[in-house]
DNA sequence: CAGTTGCACTGACGGTCGTCAAGACCGACG
DNA sequence: CGTCGGTCTTGACGACCGTCAGTGCAACTG
Protein backbone atom coordinates (compact mmCIF):
# COMPACT_ATOMS: atom_id res chain seq x y z
CA UNK A 1 0.00 0.00 0.00
CA UNK A 2 2.39 2.60 0.91
CA UNK A 3 5.92 2.62 -0.64
CA UNK A 4 8.42 3.90 1.82
CA UNK A 5 11.17 2.56 -0.94
CA UNK A 6 12.54 6.41 -1.54
CA UNK A 7 12.27 7.79 1.86
CA UNK A 8 14.49 5.23 3.63
CA UNK A 9 16.77 7.71 4.71
CA UNK A 10 16.52 10.31 7.19
CA UNK A 11 18.23 13.81 5.88
CA UNK A 12 17.58 13.24 2.30
CA UNK A 13 14.07 14.00 2.35
CA UNK A 14 12.91 15.43 5.32
CA UNK A 15 12.83 19.17 4.41
CA UNK A 16 14.71 20.51 6.65
CA UNK A 17 18.17 20.49 5.20
CA UNK A 18 16.88 23.62 3.24
CA UNK A 19 18.03 26.04 6.17
CA UNK A 20 16.45 28.82 3.79
CA UNK A 21 12.98 27.80 6.03
CA UNK A 22 14.62 28.97 9.02
CA UNK A 23 13.80 32.61 10.49
CA UNK A 24 15.23 33.69 13.41
CA UNK A 25 13.45 33.80 16.57
CA UNK A 26 12.84 36.36 19.34
CA UNK A 27 10.87 36.45 22.44
CA UNK A 28 9.93 33.41 24.19
CA UNK A 29 11.17 29.73 22.03
CA UNK A 30 7.54 27.41 22.76
CA UNK A 31 4.46 30.34 21.82
CA UNK A 32 7.26 31.10 18.63
CA UNK A 33 7.87 27.52 17.84
CA UNK A 34 4.55 27.33 15.07
CA UNK A 35 4.91 30.94 14.07
CA UNK A 36 8.67 31.97 13.40
CA UNK A 37 9.73 28.66 12.02
CA UNK A 38 8.21 27.25 9.09
CA UNK A 39 6.16 24.46 9.25
CA UNK A 40 7.15 21.38 7.15
CA UNK A 41 4.90 19.07 5.46
CA UNK A 42 6.19 15.12 5.78
CA UNK A 43 3.94 12.09 4.38
CA UNK A 44 3.28 8.91 5.59
CA UNK A 45 6.53 7.40 6.08
CA UNK A 46 8.76 10.13 6.08
CA UNK A 47 11.85 9.76 8.83
CA UNK A 48 12.51 13.15 10.79
CA UNK A 49 15.64 11.53 11.90
CA UNK A 50 17.23 8.41 11.90
CA UNK A 51 19.02 6.29 15.30
CA UNK A 52 22.67 7.38 15.98
CA UNK A 53 22.55 10.88 13.99
CA UNK A 54 24.25 13.71 15.11
CA UNK A 55 21.41 15.71 16.84
CA UNK A 56 20.13 18.90 14.70
CA UNK A 57 17.94 20.89 16.60
CA UNK A 58 14.38 20.25 18.14
CA UNK A 59 11.34 19.12 17.10
CA UNK A 60 8.00 20.61 17.39
CA UNK A 61 4.94 18.62 16.51
CA UNK A 62 2.32 20.90 14.93
CA UNK A 63 0.29 18.17 13.53
CA UNK A 64 -0.15 14.85 12.52
CA UNK A 65 1.40 11.55 14.43
CA UNK A 66 5.24 10.85 15.01
CA UNK A 67 6.38 7.27 16.04
CA UNK A 68 9.53 7.20 18.22
CA UNK A 69 10.96 3.57 16.89
CA UNK A 70 14.39 1.62 18.38
CA UNK A 71 16.13 0.02 16.41
CA UNK A 72 18.36 -3.55 16.93
CA UNK A 73 21.46 -4.32 15.07
CA UNK A 74 19.50 -7.38 13.88
CA UNK A 75 17.06 -5.13 11.70
CA UNK A 76 14.12 -5.65 13.81
CA UNK A 77 12.25 -2.24 15.31
CA UNK A 78 10.65 -1.31 18.48
CA UNK A 79 8.04 1.36 18.71
CA UNK A 80 8.58 2.52 21.96
CA UNK A 81 5.88 5.75 22.06
CA UNK A 82 4.48 8.04 19.89
CA UNK A 83 4.40 12.01 20.07
CA UNK A 84 1.33 13.73 19.61
CA UNK A 85 0.45 16.81 18.14
CA UNK A 86 1.83 20.05 20.74
CA UNK A 87 4.92 17.81 21.70
CA UNK A 88 8.73 18.21 21.79
CA UNK A 89 10.68 15.93 20.40
CA UNK A 90 14.87 15.84 20.30
CA UNK A 91 14.65 18.07 23.31
CA UNK A 92 16.84 15.22 24.98
CA UNK A 93 19.16 14.41 22.94
CA UNK A 94 19.75 18.00 22.37
CA UNK A 95 20.11 18.64 26.14
CA UNK A 96 22.31 15.69 26.53
CA UNK A 97 24.56 16.60 23.42
CA UNK A 98 24.32 13.17 22.34
CA UNK A 99 22.52 11.32 19.47
CA UNK A 100 19.43 10.69 18.71
CA UNK A 101 18.92 7.46 20.28
CA UNK A 102 15.44 6.52 18.95
CA UNK A 103 14.12 7.15 14.98
CA UNK A 104 11.17 9.41 14.50
CA UNK A 105 8.93 8.49 11.54
CA UNK A 106 5.48 10.15 10.87
CA UNK A 107 2.57 7.84 10.96
CA UNK A 108 0.10 9.94 9.46
CA UNK A 109 0.91 12.95 6.94
CA UNK A 110 1.81 15.39 9.81
CA UNK A 111 3.71 19.23 10.25
CA UNK A 112 6.36 19.92 11.82
CA UNK A 113 8.63 22.35 13.02
CA UNK A 114 11.82 21.93 13.16
CA UNK A 115 14.08 24.98 15.41
CA UNK A 116 17.85 24.48 14.25
CA UNK A 117 20.53 23.49 16.94
CA UNK A 118 22.06 27.13 16.97
CA UNK A 119 18.88 29.18 16.81
CA UNK A 120 17.65 27.27 20.38
CA UNK A 121 21.33 28.35 21.75
CA UNK A 122 20.62 31.86 20.66
CA UNK A 123 17.41 31.92 21.48
CA UNK A 124 18.64 30.88 25.56
CA UNK A 125 21.34 33.08 25.72
CA UNK A 126 19.16 36.16 24.51
CA UNK A 127 16.25 34.59 26.67
CA UNK A 128 17.44 32.21 29.56
CA UNK A 129 13.66 31.88 31.51
CA UNK A 130 12.51 30.24 28.05
CA UNK A 131 14.54 26.91 29.39
CA UNK A 132 12.17 26.76 32.36
CA UNK A 133 9.02 25.83 29.57
CA UNK A 134 11.73 23.36 27.93
CA UNK A 135 12.05 22.25 31.40
CA UNK A 136 8.00 22.08 31.89
CA UNK A 137 7.84 20.11 28.69
CA UNK A 138 10.48 17.45 30.43
CA UNK A 139 8.30 17.33 33.48
CA UNK A 140 5.27 16.83 31.57
CA UNK A 141 7.53 13.68 29.44
CA UNK A 142 8.36 12.44 33.29
CA UNK A 143 4.45 12.91 34.59
CA UNK A 144 3.50 11.06 31.50
CA UNK A 145 6.13 7.86 31.73
CA UNK A 146 4.75 7.82 35.53
CA UNK A 147 1.11 7.67 33.80
CA UNK A 148 2.42 4.64 31.80
CA UNK A 149 4.33 2.70 34.38
CA UNK A 150 0.85 3.07 36.39
CA UNK A 151 -1.30 2.41 33.55
CA UNK A 152 0.94 -1.02 32.67
CA UNK A 153 0.49 -1.89 36.32
CA UNK A 154 -3.56 -1.20 37.08
CA UNK A 155 -5.69 -1.13 33.70
CA UNK A 156 -6.21 -4.11 31.44
CA UNK A 157 -4.66 -4.45 27.67
CA UNK A 158 -7.97 -4.20 26.48
CA UNK A 159 -8.65 -0.57 28.38
CA UNK A 160 -5.34 0.53 27.30
CA UNK A 161 -5.72 -0.33 23.65
CA UNK A 162 -9.26 1.20 23.63
CA UNK A 163 -7.44 4.54 25.46
CA UNK A 164 -5.30 4.58 22.68
CA UNK A 165 -8.15 4.10 19.95
CA UNK A 166 -9.61 7.08 21.34
CA UNK A 167 -6.60 9.46 21.25
CA UNK A 168 -5.99 8.16 17.85
CA UNK A 169 -9.01 8.81 16.67
CA UNK A 170 -9.00 12.16 18.41
CA UNK A 171 -6.19 13.07 16.31
CA UNK A 172 -6.41 11.05 13.30
CA UNK A 173 -10.38 11.07 13.17
CA UNK A 174 -10.63 14.54 11.75
CA UNK A 175 -9.53 13.52 8.60
CA UNK A 176 -12.69 11.00 7.89
CA UNK A 177 -16.15 11.82 7.60
CA UNK A 178 -17.78 11.63 11.07
CA UNK A 179 -14.73 11.49 13.37
CA UNK A 180 -15.95 7.95 14.24
CA UNK A 181 -14.10 6.04 11.71
CA UNK A 182 -10.56 6.18 10.49
CA UNK A 183 -7.52 4.04 8.99
CA UNK A 184 -5.61 2.92 11.73
CA UNK A 185 -1.67 4.44 11.20
CA UNK A 186 0.34 1.44 13.26
CA UNK A 187 0.71 -2.33 12.25
CA UNK A 188 0.05 -4.92 14.61
CA UNK A 189 3.31 -5.23 14.99
CA UNK A 190 3.70 -1.56 16.43
CA UNK A 191 0.36 -1.42 18.45
CA UNK A 192 2.15 -4.61 20.52
CA UNK A 193 5.37 -2.69 20.98
CA UNK A 194 2.97 0.27 22.50
CA UNK A 195 1.01 -1.61 24.25
CA UNK A 196 3.84 -3.83 25.78
CA UNK A 197 2.43 -7.09 24.67
CA UNK A 198 2.67 -10.12 21.52
CA UNK A 199 1.09 -9.02 18.25
CA UNK A 200 -0.74 -12.65 19.00
CA UNK A 201 -1.99 -11.35 22.22
CA UNK A 202 -2.98 -8.12 20.36
CA UNK A 203 -5.32 -10.20 18.52
CA UNK A 204 -7.30 -11.38 21.49
CA UNK A 205 -7.06 -7.79 22.31
CA UNK A 206 -8.80 -7.12 19.36
CA UNK A 207 -11.27 -9.85 19.54
CA UNK A 208 -12.29 -8.72 23.39
CA UNK A 209 -12.56 -5.19 22.53
CA UNK A 210 -14.97 -5.67 19.42
CA UNK A 211 -17.35 -8.02 21.15
CA UNK A 212 -17.17 -6.15 24.84
CA UNK A 213 -15.50 -2.72 24.33
CA UNK A 214 -16.17 0.10 21.93
CA UNK A 215 -13.96 -0.60 18.74
CA UNK A 216 -14.31 -2.38 15.78
CA UNK A 217 -11.09 -3.25 13.84
CA UNK A 218 -11.44 -4.84 10.64
CA UNK A 219 -7.50 -4.50 8.72
CA UNK A 220 -6.26 -1.45 9.19
CA UNK A 221 -10.35 -0.31 9.56
CA UNK A 222 -11.16 1.10 13.17
CA UNK A 223 -14.88 1.91 13.98
CA UNK A 224 -16.21 3.66 17.07
CA UNK A 225 -19.29 2.00 17.83
CA UNK A 226 -22.35 3.60 19.46
CA UNK B 1 11.12 -2.58 66.71
CA UNK B 2 10.70 1.19 65.22
CA UNK B 3 9.14 3.84 66.65
CA UNK B 4 7.65 5.87 64.10
CA UNK B 5 4.94 7.43 66.30
CA UNK B 6 7.15 10.70 66.93
CA UNK B 7 8.03 10.65 63.41
CA UNK B 8 4.87 11.24 61.44
CA UNK B 9 4.86 15.39 60.76
CA UNK B 10 7.20 16.29 58.29
CA UNK B 11 7.95 19.56 59.36
CA UNK B 12 8.14 19.46 63.31
CA UNK B 13 10.70 16.77 62.75
CA UNK B 14 12.85 17.12 59.41
CA UNK B 15 15.54 19.18 60.60
CA UNK B 16 15.07 21.46 57.83
CA UNK B 17 12.96 24.36 59.65
CA UNK B 18 16.38 25.71 61.46
CA UNK B 19 17.42 28.42 58.53
CA UNK B 20 20.60 28.90 60.59
CA UNK B 21 21.63 25.53 59.07
CA UNK B 22 21.22 27.28 55.26
CA UNK B 23 24.09 28.86 53.57
CA UNK B 24 24.53 30.92 50.65
CA UNK B 25 25.85 29.05 47.31
CA UNK B 26 28.07 30.77 44.56
CA UNK B 27 28.42 29.47 41.42
CA UNK B 28 26.85 26.29 40.11
CA UNK B 29 24.64 25.07 41.96
CA UNK B 30 24.76 20.98 41.76
CA UNK B 31 28.13 20.57 42.84
CA UNK B 32 27.90 22.94 45.82
CA UNK B 33 24.63 20.88 46.92
CA UNK B 34 26.68 18.28 49.38
CA UNK B 35 28.99 21.60 50.40
CA UNK B 36 27.22 24.58 50.20
CA UNK B 37 24.23 23.74 52.41
CA UNK B 38 24.12 21.33 55.15
CA UNK B 39 23.77 18.05 55.07
CA UNK B 40 20.77 16.85 57.53
CA UNK B 41 20.97 13.63 59.06
CA UNK B 42 17.74 11.76 59.24
CA UNK B 43 16.98 8.22 60.97
CA UNK B 44 14.88 5.28 59.63
CA UNK B 45 11.21 6.59 59.42
CA UNK B 46 11.70 10.26 59.27
CA UNK B 47 9.71 12.33 56.75
CA UNK B 48 11.18 14.86 54.47
CA UNK B 49 8.47 16.08 53.17
CA UNK B 50 4.74 14.92 52.93
CA UNK B 51 2.06 14.43 49.80
CA UNK B 52 0.37 17.98 49.03
CA UNK B 53 2.66 19.77 51.14
CA UNK B 54 4.15 23.23 49.42
CA UNK B 55 7.13 22.99 47.88
CA UNK B 56 9.99 24.65 49.93
CA UNK B 57 12.89 23.98 48.36
CA UNK B 58 14.79 20.94 46.10
CA UNK B 59 16.45 17.63 48.37
CA UNK B 60 19.71 15.88 47.45
CA UNK B 61 20.22 12.61 48.74
CA UNK B 62 24.11 12.41 50.10
CA UNK B 63 23.49 9.45 52.07
CA UNK B 64 20.83 6.50 52.33
CA UNK B 65 17.61 5.49 50.84
CA UNK B 66 14.83 7.41 50.49
CA UNK B 67 10.93 5.91 49.67
CA UNK B 68 8.71 7.85 47.60
CA UNK B 69 5.56 7.12 48.52
CA UNK B 70 1.40 8.31 47.59
CA UNK B 71 -0.92 8.17 50.00
CA UNK B 72 -4.60 7.70 48.90
CA UNK B 73 -7.77 9.04 50.36
CA UNK B 74 -8.18 6.03 52.35
CA UNK B 75 -5.13 5.68 54.36
CA UNK B 76 -3.29 3.18 51.59
CA UNK B 77 -0.13 4.26 50.47
CA UNK B 78 1.76 2.80 47.85
CA UNK B 79 5.43 3.07 47.30
CA UNK B 80 6.65 4.54 43.51
CA UNK B 81 9.93 4.94 43.35
CA UNK B 82 13.03 4.66 45.24
CA UNK B 83 15.40 8.03 45.98
CA UNK B 84 19.93 6.95 45.68
CA UNK B 85 22.24 8.96 46.49
CA UNK B 86 23.29 11.70 44.22
CA UNK B 87 20.02 12.11 43.24
CA UNK B 88 17.78 15.53 43.38
CA UNK B 89 13.94 15.26 44.58
CA UNK B 90 11.44 17.59 44.88
CA UNK B 91 12.53 19.31 41.92
CA UNK B 92 9.64 18.28 39.65
CA UNK B 93 7.33 20.22 42.09
CA UNK B 94 9.82 22.87 42.39
CA UNK B 95 10.02 23.98 38.98
CA UNK B 96 5.80 23.42 38.11
CA UNK B 97 5.22 25.37 41.19
CA UNK B 98 3.04 22.81 42.74
CA UNK B 99 2.66 20.94 46.21
CA UNK B 100 4.32 17.88 46.76
CA UNK B 101 2.43 14.77 45.13
CA UNK B 102 4.39 12.15 46.67
CA UNK B 103 5.61 12.01 50.21
CA UNK B 104 9.38 11.38 50.73
CA UNK B 105 10.16 9.05 54.07
CA UNK B 106 14.12 8.15 54.87
CA UNK B 107 14.16 4.14 54.57
CA UNK B 108 17.43 3.82 56.05
CA UNK B 109 20.11 6.42 58.13
CA UNK B 110 20.42 8.83 55.53
CA UNK B 111 21.56 12.36 55.18
CA UNK B 112 20.18 14.81 52.73
CA UNK B 113 20.68 18.45 52.16
CA UNK B 114 18.12 20.96 50.92
CA UNK B 115 18.38 23.81 49.15
CA UNK B 116 15.50 26.40 49.84
CA UNK B 117 13.44 27.46 47.48
CA UNK B 118 14.92 31.26 47.82
CA UNK B 119 18.26 30.23 47.68
CA UNK B 120 17.47 28.32 44.26
CA UNK B 121 15.92 30.80 42.50
CA UNK B 122 18.94 32.91 43.20
CA UNK B 123 21.54 30.90 42.45
CA UNK B 124 19.56 30.80 39.26
CA UNK B 125 19.49 34.41 38.74
CA UNK B 126 22.86 34.58 39.05
CA UNK B 127 24.37 31.44 37.18
CA UNK B 128 21.47 31.06 34.50
CA UNK B 129 23.52 27.88 32.77
CA UNK B 130 22.65 25.76 36.11
CA UNK B 131 19.07 25.40 35.17
CA UNK B 132 20.82 23.27 32.21
CA UNK B 133 22.50 21.31 35.08
CA UNK B 134 19.07 20.66 36.32
CA UNK B 135 17.54 19.78 33.20
CA UNK B 136 20.28 16.81 32.69
CA UNK B 137 18.91 15.59 35.91
CA UNK B 138 15.25 15.94 34.66
CA UNK B 139 16.31 13.49 32.01
CA UNK B 140 18.18 11.22 34.30
CA UNK B 141 15.06 10.55 35.19
CA UNK B 142 13.05 10.48 31.88
CA UNK B 143 15.57 7.82 31.17
CA UNK B 144 15.29 6.04 34.21
CA UNK B 145 11.17 5.95 33.46
CA UNK B 146 11.66 4.85 30.11
CA UNK B 147 14.32 1.88 31.53
CA UNK B 148 11.83 0.78 34.08
CA UNK B 149 8.70 0.95 31.11
CA UNK B 150 11.64 -1.27 29.30
CA UNK B 151 12.25 -3.53 32.13
CA UNK B 152 8.90 -4.19 33.23
CA UNK B 153 8.52 -5.36 29.44
CA UNK B 154 10.91 -7.43 29.15
CA UNK B 155 12.56 -9.18 31.96
CA UNK B 156 11.05 -11.09 34.82
CA UNK B 157 9.43 -10.63 38.63
CA UNK B 158 12.56 -13.06 39.78
CA UNK B 159 15.21 -11.07 37.81
CA UNK B 160 13.56 -7.65 38.40
CA UNK B 161 13.82 -8.55 42.46
CA UNK B 162 17.20 -9.80 41.78
CA UNK B 163 18.45 -6.29 40.18
CA UNK B 164 16.67 -4.69 43.13
CA UNK B 165 17.88 -6.22 46.16
CA UNK B 166 21.56 -5.86 44.12
CA UNK B 167 21.13 -2.15 44.32
CA UNK B 168 19.70 -1.94 47.60
CA UNK B 169 23.09 -4.48 48.87
CA UNK B 170 25.42 -1.91 47.35
CA UNK B 171 24.09 1.00 48.63
CA UNK B 172 22.99 -0.83 52.72
CA UNK B 173 25.21 -3.28 52.53
CA UNK B 174 28.19 -1.51 53.20
CA UNK B 175 26.66 -0.67 57.26
CA UNK B 176 27.31 -4.47 57.55
CA UNK B 177 29.88 -7.71 57.70
CA UNK B 178 30.91 -8.40 54.62
CA UNK B 179 28.51 -6.48 51.91
CA UNK B 180 27.10 -9.46 51.67
CA UNK B 181 24.37 -9.44 53.89
CA UNK B 182 21.82 -6.74 55.35
CA UNK B 183 18.11 -5.83 57.09
CA UNK B 184 15.83 -4.99 53.59
CA UNK B 185 14.58 -1.35 54.52
CA UNK B 186 11.50 -2.03 53.05
CA UNK B 187 8.33 -4.49 53.23
CA UNK B 188 6.44 -6.99 51.86
CA UNK B 189 3.92 -4.50 51.11
CA UNK B 190 6.25 -2.34 49.76
CA UNK B 191 8.44 -4.65 47.59
CA UNK B 192 5.56 -5.65 45.94
CA UNK B 193 4.43 -2.02 45.12
CA UNK B 194 8.10 -1.30 43.97
CA UNK B 195 7.89 -4.11 41.31
CA UNK B 196 4.49 -3.61 40.63
CA UNK B 197 2.91 -7.14 41.27
CA UNK B 198 0.57 -7.96 44.82
CA UNK B 199 2.38 -9.32 47.98
CA UNK B 200 1.05 -12.70 47.51
CA UNK B 201 3.26 -12.70 44.22
CA UNK B 202 6.35 -11.41 45.77
CA UNK B 203 6.19 -14.23 48.08
CA UNK B 204 6.18 -16.51 45.68
CA UNK B 205 9.08 -14.51 43.73
CA UNK B 206 10.89 -14.63 47.00
CA UNK B 207 10.99 -18.67 47.38
CA UNK B 208 11.66 -18.98 43.50
CA UNK B 209 14.70 -16.54 44.34
CA UNK B 210 16.16 -18.56 47.39
CA UNK B 211 15.76 -21.63 44.79
CA UNK B 212 17.26 -20.57 41.47
CA UNK B 213 18.86 -17.41 42.33
CA UNK B 214 21.38 -15.62 44.23
CA UNK B 215 19.23 -13.96 47.18
CA UNK B 216 17.69 -16.09 50.35
CA UNK B 217 15.25 -13.38 52.05
CA UNK B 218 14.31 -14.91 55.68
CA UNK B 219 11.97 -12.14 56.98
CA UNK B 220 14.34 -8.95 56.83
CA UNK B 221 17.30 -10.94 56.66
CA UNK B 222 18.89 -10.95 53.11
CA UNK B 223 21.52 -12.81 52.10
CA UNK B 224 23.66 -13.05 48.98
CA UNK B 225 24.90 -16.43 48.36
CA UNK B 226 27.96 -17.26 46.68
C1' DC C 1 -3.07 -15.99 80.45
C1' DA C 2 -6.28 -15.65 76.45
C1' DG C 3 -7.64 -12.72 72.83
C1' DT C 4 -6.57 -9.56 69.28
C1' DT C 5 -4.05 -7.52 65.65
C1' DG C 6 -0.74 -7.18 61.93
C1' DC C 7 2.27 -9.43 58.78
C1' DA C 8 3.98 -13.13 55.93
C1' DC C 9 3.32 -17.52 53.69
C1' DT C 10 0.63 -21.21 51.26
C1' DG C 11 -2.96 -23.47 48.51
C1' DA C 12 -6.70 -23.51 45.08
C1' DC C 13 -8.90 -21.47 41.27
C1' DG C 14 -9.73 -18.72 37.21
C1' DG C 15 -7.84 -15.68 33.87
C1' DT C 16 -4.34 -13.81 30.89
C1' DC C 17 -0.03 -13.98 28.62
C1' DG C 18 3.95 -16.01 25.90
C1' DT C 19 5.29 -19.54 22.89
C1' DC C 20 4.88 -22.64 19.23
C1' DA C 21 2.45 -24.17 15.36
C1' DA C 22 -0.89 -24.13 11.86
C1' DG C 23 -4.12 -21.94 8.99
C1' DA C 24 -6.40 -17.69 6.57
C1' DC C 25 -6.02 -13.65 4.01
C1' DC C 26 -4.08 -10.53 0.61
C1' DG C 27 -1.13 -8.22 -2.52
C1' DA C 28 2.97 -8.90 -5.61
C1' DC C 29 4.93 -11.21 -9.24
C1' DG C 30 6.01 -14.22 -13.00
C1' DC D 1 -3.90 -18.14 -13.15
C1' DG D 2 -0.98 -20.09 -9.69
C1' DT D 3 2.68 -19.34 -6.55
C1' DC D 4 5.07 -16.87 -3.15
C1' DG D 5 5.83 -14.08 0.96
C1' DG D 6 4.16 -11.29 4.45
C1' DT D 7 0.69 -10.10 7.81
C1' DC D 8 -2.92 -11.40 10.67
C1' DT D 9 -5.57 -14.79 13.08
C1' DT D 10 -6.57 -18.98 15.68
C1' DG D 11 -5.70 -23.03 18.55
C1' DA D 12 -3.25 -25.72 22.16
C1' DC D 13 -0.19 -25.78 25.88
C1' DG D 14 2.44 -24.34 29.84
C1' DA D 15 3.68 -20.65 33.00
C1' DC D 16 2.62 -16.87 35.66
C1' DC D 17 -0.32 -13.62 38.11
C1' DG D 18 -4.46 -11.85 40.84
C1' DT D 19 -7.89 -13.10 43.96
C1' DC D 20 -9.78 -15.36 47.79
C1' DA D 21 -9.34 -17.98 51.78
C1' DG D 22 -6.83 -20.16 55.30
C1' DT D 23 -2.69 -20.85 58.34
C1' DG D 24 1.32 -19.71 61.21
C1' DC D 25 3.83 -16.46 63.87
C1' DA D 26 5.06 -12.57 66.77
C1' DA D 27 3.86 -8.53 69.36
C1' DC D 28 0.62 -6.15 71.87
C1' DT D 29 -3.43 -5.67 75.23
C1' DG D 30 -6.55 -6.21 78.96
Amino acid sequence: MRDFSQLQHPCGNCGFQDQSLWQPVSGALLPTLNRGFNRVPLETGQILFGQGEENTGIYCISKGLIGMRSCQGDGRSTLLRLGYPGEIIGFRSFMAGQPHHTEAQALIPSRVCMVPRHAVRQILDRSPEVLGRLADRCIQEIDRSHAHIIAAATSSNTERLSDLLAKLLQIHGQDYADGRRMELPLSRADLADLLGIRPETLSRVVARLASNGPYTIRGREVLLRS
